[in-house]
RNA sequence: GCGGGUGUAGCUCAAUGGUAGAGCAAUAGCCUUCCAAGCUAAAGACGAGGGUUCGAUUCCCUUCACCCGCUCCA
C-alpha cells in the first residue's frame, strides 16, 4: 500500500496535480498548491458538488428517500468574521488548549485535564497527578504515591493528603509535580498554549481588541446568516444552504499529503428542517451524500459509512456518520475522513441567540461564568423561524453534511490510479499508468490529435480541436508517435482521445479512443462535439 | 513537540574532501499511418544556512521539508 500511495504522489507531482506550497523556499508544512491539471480536478470536484447539491437540485419533487421536496441556496462568508462567532461555536474554548509535556515519558497532557492532589508523606510534600477525576482519581493518585515512595499498600495510612483532586491549573511550580506518568518529581513542562485557530488582527494597529481569527470551519457563516437568507430569499423550511471556501486549522501534526492541511477547503451544507422530522432527514443526507460519492467514481470497497458511538458524538450531536476512504497511506482496514454528516439540533442557531451552551444531563443550557452571566454572550437575536403553514415558531434542527473538498480530491485520485499492460508498437508488454477519472472529473475532458504531423490532417485536427473548445477543456497534440501522445493522456486522465487519420480525408471520420477499454470507434468530424457531450452526461 | 529514517535533474538512481554521471520524462528539429519506436541538438540537480578545511555535495552544527512511530485530530 505505502508504495502505491508513493506512486501517486510521484505522479501528482510529475503531472503537475499538486505542489508543496513554497516549494523554492523549501516548503511550508501542512500546506499544497494546486498546479495546472490539479486546479482542474479539484474545480470539476467543486462543481460537480456546487451542482449536483445546489443548481440542479429540483425543489418541486421529494428526491428518492427525502421526506419531502425542500429547497437549496447557496452563500458565499468571509474567512475573517467577528470573533464572538467562534466564542459562542465553541471553537475559542476548545481550539485554545494549554498543553504540558513530560520530559521523561514524553507523553502530552492537556493542562486542564490534568488532575491531582497535594500530599505530605515522609518529610516531603509533592502533588501527585493522574488523568482521572472522582474516586477513581483519588484511588490513582494514592496508589502512585505509595509506589513512588516505595511503600505498600498497608502504609496508606501514612500519608497526609491535603486536600481533595484538584486540576494542575491550580498548581503554579512543577517542581514538585509528579507527572502522570512519570517515576521522578519535575519533568512536565510549564503549559504551553497550543493555538489551533490562526490569528490575525483587524485593523492596521495591531492590538488585542482587533484580534480575530480565520475560520476553522466554514459553517458558522452559514448559521450567523441563516435569518438574513429567510428573509431575502423566500425559501422555507425544509431547505439547506450551501457554501465551499477555505478553512484554516493550526494542526500540531499535518500528515499524509494533503488529507491533514491547515489551509484548506470545505463543501458544507447547513439543512434547516423541523425538529419533528429532524431524524428522517438526517438519514436522507447520509444516503444521499454516500451516493455521490459513488456516483462520481468511488464505488469500491474503499468507501465505507460509519456511525459514530454515542460516546463519541460531540458536545452538540444526536447522530453523526463518517463517510470514510481507505486512502493508500493509512495501514489496512483503517480509513480517512473525507465527510461528516451530523445531525447538530439546535445548538448553533441557540447557540448565536442565547450564547455558548453546554450540555446538562440531556439538555443544552448557556454555560454561565464566574459572575453568573453567559460565558460567552450571543447576539441576543431572534433566529427562530415561523412556519406560515403550520402556525409554529421554533428553532430549527440542522443536518449538516461537512465535506472536505481536498480530501475528496486527493480520494478521487487514489481510487483513480491504475496500471495494467498493454502490448507496445512491437507487441511486447508494457506497464500504462493512467488515472480513470469519471468523465466529469477529468481535468482535460478530450485530446485532439493528427495521426501524422503532414498530408493535411493537423489542419483538420486544428478545426475539431476549435470546434470543442467552447464546450470543453480539450487539448491539441502533434508532437511525437501518436502512442506516447495517447500514453500522456492517459497519465493525465483524460477519457478521449479524438484522432485524424488518412481514412478521415476521405470519409470525413476520425477514431474516438476511449481511455479505460482502448476500443476506437469511427465518428463523423461534424459529431465530435455531440459524441464528446454525450458520453460526458452518460446519454 | 519527542524518537528514528531520508533529502543529488521533473521522476528513478549513481559517484566523489578537488564543484557531479546515467536511464526515463520534458524542449527544439528530422522522421514517423494507431498505443511512450528511432536519429540529432540544446537544457536541466547536490533542500537551506553556518562551521572545519587551501578546498565541502561528501565531515560537523543548525534549520526546513518528507516518511515511520508517539502525541494530537473539536
Amino acid at each position: 500500500m505505502a508504495v502505491e500511495m508513493d506512486k501517486v504522489v510521484s505522479l501528482t507531482k510529475r503531472r503537475g496535480f499538486l505542489f508543496q506550497s513554497s516549494e523554492i523556499y523549501g516548503g511550508l508544512n501542512g500546506f499544497w498548491d494546486y498546479g495546472p491539471l490539479g486546479v482542474e480536478l479539484k474545480r470539476n470536484v467543486k462543481e460537480c458538488w456546487w451542482r449536483d447539491m445546489v443548481t440542479s437540485h429540483d425543489e418541486l419533487a421529494a428526491p428518492p428517500g427525502a421526506p419531502m421536496p425542500y429547497e437549496m441556496t447557496g452563500l458565499d462568508s468571509t474567512i475573517i468574521m467577528h470573533p464572538q462567532i467562534w466564542k459562542c461555536s465553541g471553537h475559542y474554548d476548545l481550539f485554545h488548549d494549554f498543553m504540558v509535556d513530560c520530559r521523561e515519558s514524553k507523553k502530552r497532557y492537556r493542562h486542564d485535564q490534568v488532575n491531582g492532589r497535594w500530599v505530605d508523606a515522609r518529610g516531603q510534600r509533592f502533588f501527585v497527578t493522574t488523568q482521572l477525576g472522582g474516586t477513581e482519581g483519588e484511588d490513582e493518585t494514592q496508589q502512585r504515591a505509595l509506589k513512588f515512595l516505595n511503600l505498600r499498600a498497608k502504609d496508606a495510612p501514612s500519608l497526609a493528603w491535603d486536600g481533595p483532586l484538584v486540576s494542575l491549573t491550580t498548581v503554579a511550580d512543577f517542581s514538585q509535580v509528579l507527572g502522570p506518568d512519570a517515576k521522578t518529581l519535575g519533568t512536565l513542562t510549564p503549559p504551553r498554549e497550543f493555538n489551533l485557530m490562526f490569528k490575525t488582527y483587524v485593523g492596521a494597529l495591531s492590538g488585542e481588541e482587533g484580534a480575530a481569527f480565520l475560520r476553522p470551519e466554514t459553517a458558522q457563516g452559514i448559521f450567523v446568516n441563516f435569518k438574513n437568507v429567510v428573509d431575502s430569499s423566500r425559501v422555507r423550511v425544509p431547505f439547506g444552504i450551501a457554501q465551499m471556501g477555505k478553512s484554516f486549522r493550526n494542526e500540531i501534526t499535518p500528515r499524509n499529503f494533503t488529507f491533514r492541511s491547515r489551509e484548506f477547503e470545505q463543501m458544507e451544507i447547513e439543512f434547516f428542517c423541523q425538529p419533528q422530522s429532524s431524524p428522517e432527514w438526517y438519514q436522507y443526507w447520509r444516503d444521499r451524500r454516500y451516493r455521490w460519492y459513488t456516483e462520481l467514481g468511488l464505488a469500491g470497497e474503499r468507501l465505507r459509512m460509519r456511525e459514530h458511538h454515542a460516546e463519541e458524538l460531540s458536545h452538540y450531536s444526536c447522530g453523526t456518520a463518517d463517510i470514510e476512504y481507505a486512502f493508500p497511506f493509512l495501514p489496512p482496514g483503517e480509513f480517512g475522513e473525507l465527510e461528516g454528516v451530523a445531525h447538530r439540533g439546535d445548538f448553533d442557531l441557540r447557540s448565536h441567540m442565547e450564547g455558548k451552551l453546554v450540555r446538562q444531563g440531556n439538555d443544552l443550557v448557556v454555560e454561565l461564568g464566574p459572575d453568573g452571566k453567559p460565558r460567552h454572550p450571543g447576539s441576543g437575536r431572534d433566529l427562530s423561524y415561523f412556519d406560515d403553514f403550520t402556525r409554529e415558531r421554533f428553532v430549527p434542527h440542522v443536518i449538516e453534511p461537512s465535506a472536505g473538498a481536498d480530501r475528496a480530491t486527493l480520494a478521487f485520485l487514489c481510487e483513480a490510479y491504475q496500471e495494467d499492460s498493454v502490448p507496445d508498437e512491437k507487441g511486447e508488454p508494457r506497464t500504462r499508468v493512467y488515472l480513470k477519472f469519471h468523465p466529469r472529473l477529468a481535468p482535460i475532458k478530450a485530446a485532439v490529435f493528427p495521426l501524422v504531423k503532414k498530408d493535411g490532417m493537423p489542419e483538420i485536427a486544428v478545426d475539431i480541436y476549435r470546434a470543442l473548445k467552447p464546450h470543453f477543456n480539450v487539448f491539441y497534440d502533434e508532437k511525437g508517435s501518436v502512442g506516447r501522445r495517447y500514453a500522456r493522456q492517459d497519465e493525465a486522465g483524460t477519457p478521449y482521445c479524438i484522432t485524424v487519420d488518412s481514412q478521415t480525408l476521405a470519409d470525413q471520420t476520425v477514431t474516438f479512443r476511449d481511455r479505460d477499454t482502448l476500443e476506437q470507434t469511427r465518428v463523423r468530424v461534424d459529431d465530435c462535439v455531440e459524441e464528446v457531450r454525450r458520453r460526458l452526461t452518460g446519454n
